[in-house]
DNA sequence: ATTTTTTTGATTTACGTACATCAAATTTTC
DNA sequence: GAAAATTTGATGTACGTAAATCAAAAAAAT
């Protein structure tokens, strides 16, 4: 049986309101019995179980999550997932709150996280912007001891507690090395559209990218990066601008969002000779293309993994507890034609095989 | 506040010990009252505390793995991820205890899964062997109300419960893809290395890899299917033979394990013509040989996933929950060499990123 | 209408932890 | 060595549910 804090008492010899005194680090314990208790608990490997704990205090833990606005079906698909996790509080003994910032706006995020600083949540998760500011905001929090987690764009050398995303500099890899070896031994240029260089992830899939065209492919040369702030019209006039002002174009890496536009732009250049394409994130759209055979390959990243892992890293964190990394990594999934999960929405992501012996739940998860 | 039992009393104006009667199903309540209760629940929405529930059954859930033994990989990783498991255990207030039977041999698979019927665990997991006594055998622990969960390999047919693994013809459709694309131009024909065709796994594997290459990439044609039994020293035999016997073969597509012995025989042509070779399975040694260039891309699916998705699974069986379908689905990772996670002992799955601000641990999942 | 059986209510204890209160013991201070 | 301050112990309640007991009420059988 497990160790319970009676056993503890009894190990150091003391009695059951020290132990508590210990465990809860209240004050009124000299030093001498801290240890001694401290010693038991490690001798006879006491854990604390987080379900009573829970239940004798009913916590609930009040988080923020600040997403950006704007028309991006991947960043409306992680707000319906923290939507459905907004639905699943009751049992998850959470409290969400969902803030929203217009897109590539690092003045406004930073006020989002100081108004989030000053509600005082258990944690708050942020799709960060590469910025000093932003840094400066999280440090803040982080200075107030609230948990801080980013999701989908880290923010390194800032105190952020955990990063809920993708390796992004793998997956601009990944996307380079699917690129070189679909091409073959095709001539042509290839094409790179971003959304802004102020985000990190796109900064890192382009490096990432560049690295592997570069060394292993160099008989594509690149083009220079189009940004398109992650925006269908403005993509698609770039797209267009490129297809007809450039020959020999082989390969298009779409690294941020817009697609529409670009499965837009390429659908009207149909039956001239193919583009190789990969981009990122599998939406409605991207999968139809993808059937279509317009697009490629597409690189996704799950974002009901990414917003169920945010919240297990912030309860974690609130609590002090490890968290356990090997449930927490995010995987690039690559996605062809042939391996395209069940279609599925995201938002009425409800619990499938609740019957007894159904065909196993497509299109998800862990 | 979430409603309680003592809401449930009120609203359906009887007593908690007659809600308690309702909820846990004992006797000696009539029709019409439980129905009133029922319709309280469902009126004011109320939902079991879990934790609570388990707190004060100090429930524990006795759980059987049945793992076929033999040297395999990706299958002593499958034992070292259900160990991780067991040293969770007190945690997760599980008793998981591990059977090891000989790889495929449908007869002693049997026997372990009546053996363990008669020790009335909570739920079993077994990577099946498609066979119909191993389906009656399966049938018979549901018969005896144990929830069964088929791991890696499935048993369609059976009333197993819920499936722990990947879609293999998607995995096996996947592997086509790439290799049609990767071998681009070239021309030659393809090996199919397999361990048995008495597993469903690579049954299905085979299946969607041959239905790709056949409609996608018919220049290619396929060898005969050679089984290794997914052990090394015979692998090696195969390929040996294969690559001295035959001329002109530009892929090899190997669906199970053994690879130790396709690495062998690949590494002794050194300096010929690159043969294009898709596997299955990231041990160190596929890991090895793709950063080598020898093996182009694995496919993969991960082990710990899936032995925590089975235990989730097996609860919410034994608790008569819904199952969230979008946490179990297990998905097909496609590592090139350059999306390799971290390398990382499978079975030191030990907490990454305890402290704050960490990197993300790299390697992992959920 | 009485007895028997079944159903319902009232109450208590337990699970492991948190938290509060008050008394007793110990240490520190002067 | 006495007073003050600090530390420790003893005890009770709470969280939401499970499970048991016994009495009371209602229904069914005679």
């Amino acid at each position: 049986m497990r160790p319970t804090v009676h056993d503890i008492a009894a190990a150091a010899g003391v009695s059951l309101a020290t132990v508590d005194r210990v465990l809860n680090q209240r004050a009124g314990v000299r030093s001498v019995t801290r240890e001694k208790v401290e010693q038991a608990i490690e001798r006879i490997g006491y854990v604390r179980d987080v379900a009573a704990a829970n239940l004798a205090k009913s916590r609930v833990y009040p988080f923020i999550f600040i997403l950006p606005a704007g028309d991006n079906s991947f960043m409306r698909g992680l707000e319906a997932q923290v939507r459905a996790a907004i639905a699943r509080s009751p049992v998850e003994r959470t409290s969400i709150s969902i803030v929203s910032v217009p897109a590539f706006n690092a003045e406004a995020l930073v006020a989002a996280l100081d108004e989030a600083q000053a509600a005082a949540p258990a944690g708050v998760a942020v799709v960060a912007i590469d910025s000093p500011d932003v840094i400066a905001a999280v440090n803040r929090l982080r200075a107030a001891r609230i948990p801080v987690v980013t999701l989908v764009s880290d923010l390194p050398g800032s105190q952020r507690d955990h990063f809920a995303g993708v390796d992004n500099v793998a997956a601009g890899r990944t996307a380079g090395s699917l690129m070189g070896r679909f091409l073959g031994g095709q001539s042509g240029s290839v094409a790179v559209l971003a959304g802004s260089m102020l985000v990190r992830d796109h900064r890192e899939r382009l490096d990432g990218f560049r690295a592997v065209m570069d060394q292993d492919f160099p008989g594509h040369a690149l083009q220079p990066v189009l940004e398109g702030q992650d925006d269908p019209a403005q993509v698609e006039r770039l797209i267009d601008d490129l297809l007809t002002s450039q020959e020999g174009i082989a390969g298009i890496y779409s690294l941020g969002a817009g697609n529409r536009g670009l499965i837009a732009a390429l659908k009207k250049r149909a039956g001239k000779a193919h583009i190789c394409v990969i981009a990122h994130e599998l939406t409605p759209h991207t999968r139809a293309a993808l059937n279509d055979g317009l697009i490629d390959a597409v690189l996704n990243q799950d974002a009901g993994h990414e917003v169920r892992s945010a919240i297990r890293v912030l309860k974690a964190k609130a609590d002090g507890v490890a968290v356990f990394g090997a449930q927490e990594r995010i995987r690039i999934d690559i996605f062809l034609k042939d391996n395209l999960p069940f279609e599925q929405d995201a938002a009425a992501d409800t619990p499938l095989d609740r019957g007894s012996n159904q065909e196993p739940a497509q299109g998800e998860e862990d």
